[in-house]
DNA sequence: CTTATGCTTCGATTAAGGTCGAACCATGAA
DNA sequence: TTCATGGTTCGACCTTAATCGAAGCATAAG
């Protein structure tokens, strides 16, 4: 009689109003702390804790770490999916995305964080290298593939000289505005300093802004699409 | 707190075990009893019957009585789409069943989703339609194509009939097993049913596994080849 | 009619787990 | 160091709902 996986945990795991949203708050791909994801949901921050606990040992979610913050988002894209399927299932249509207003336009759009690209540029960086498969997260470890390797050495970028320095080569980095990934490490010092030598952008000097050209910015465009 | 539909309740009826194991049954395509759910949940028929009244209010079944008795079939293949999400979700969560058995070898080779061809030559089936140009995804929806069309129609398969029926012509499902598209929608079940008339397989009736027989995947695998 | 079968409703029991207060642990700041 | 803050763990309370016995309907057969 029982075939297959077992759908009943994973769903029960959502089917708790509390639970779910917490997930729904997620679906927008950001990262959120404990604290905000407790806010969300309307429970105190104990409870939430045990639910997302839970949703973690469930495989639901990915949480990191980050200073005395707990940053919690979804596990997978497949996640994601079951949770719109779900939806669809519940009310046929009208999910509905939720925005934070733009305080800071330029700072939200690009930006430096410890010499590498942050905001929404940086995000976009990052999503379309791992969605063409230069990139991969494994359980700990952000990893360049070999094709990524190639893509990055088309850049003139000295992959193997990055490599012999002691300091990591790709490491995730979680900023305020987007929260969400963007590329650190000695990569992504790699990648703003080559956009900044190919003068497609130039960094404000008193500001942390990030400043693209328009054929900078088509050029980055071009090469890290969106939905790549 | 409270946007977008509430995904809690549906995931929540599908969160018991009972019913879980009730709509899994009903992934085979096939309607069932009261009875017959009950004695696959291995619970008694008044619990059944309490369970089913939520599935189908909840809108996941689709009831129909005959005679004194009573069948439930899932309501949608996109209820099927999503349970099968949801055992993708399982499967990786490594909640799956440790026990590796022969039957779940078969599962993963062939087997019926609601009505459709799933699992290794699901996706073949699919992979291939794509590579020839059948099939074509666009943003939104799986078209087939002309070519497509002329395709189907050598098997005998009445595409103009499909099209006609309110049922969506083409679909994807995403599979447990192999977490790869496979072709649902009424074409979907439209070529499982000519496989079937054409004795190229038959479907196992207590479990959800189909079985091939020689000359049948020979000529399936001449007809969708891997690389096709 | 009577009888049998399939299913539903009602009610009581019982197990599961969501919830929060309080204490505890970990990290960062002064 | 001390203090503040974010998060976890523990324990007790309490709501929810799964379960089944028993009775009630409905349909079909004799």
């Amino acid at each position: 009689m029982k075939e297959g996986p077992d759908i009943a945990q994973i769903a029960a795991l959502i089917g708790d109003p509390a639970r779910a949203n917490m997930l729904t708050v997620l679906m927008s791909g950001k990262a959120l702390t404990v604290s905000e994801l407790a806010e969300e949901a309307g429970v105190t921050i104990q409870t939430a804790s045990s639910h997302l606990s839970k949703l973690n040992d469930g495989g639901l979610l990915r949480p990191r770490k980050q200073g005395r913050h707990k940053y919690f988002s979804l596990a997978s894209d497949q996640v994601a999916y079951v949770l719109e399927g779900l939806m669809g299932l519940a009310a046929g249509s009208g999910h509905l995305r939720k925005r934070t207003g733009p305080k800071d336009v330029e700072l939200r759009q690009a930006r430096v964080c410890y010499n590498h690209l942050a905001g929404d540029m940086g995000t976009q960086l990052f999503d379309s290298l791992m969605g063409q498969g230069h990139l991969v997260l494994t359980k700990e470890d952000l990893i360049l593939t070999d094709r990524g390797a190639a893509f990055v050495a088309d850049l003139a970028i000295d992959v193997d000289g990055l490599r012999k320095a002691r300091a990591p080569l790709c490491r995730e980095c979680l900023d305020w505005s987007e929260r969400r990934s963007h590329l650190a490490g000695s990569l992504g010092r790699a990648f703003l300093s080559r956009f900044e030598d190919l003068l497609w952008a130039k960094r404000d000097q008193k500001t942390r802004v990030v400043i693209f050209s328009r054929s900078g910015a088509d050029a980055f465009n071009r090469l890290f699409p969106v939905n790549g």
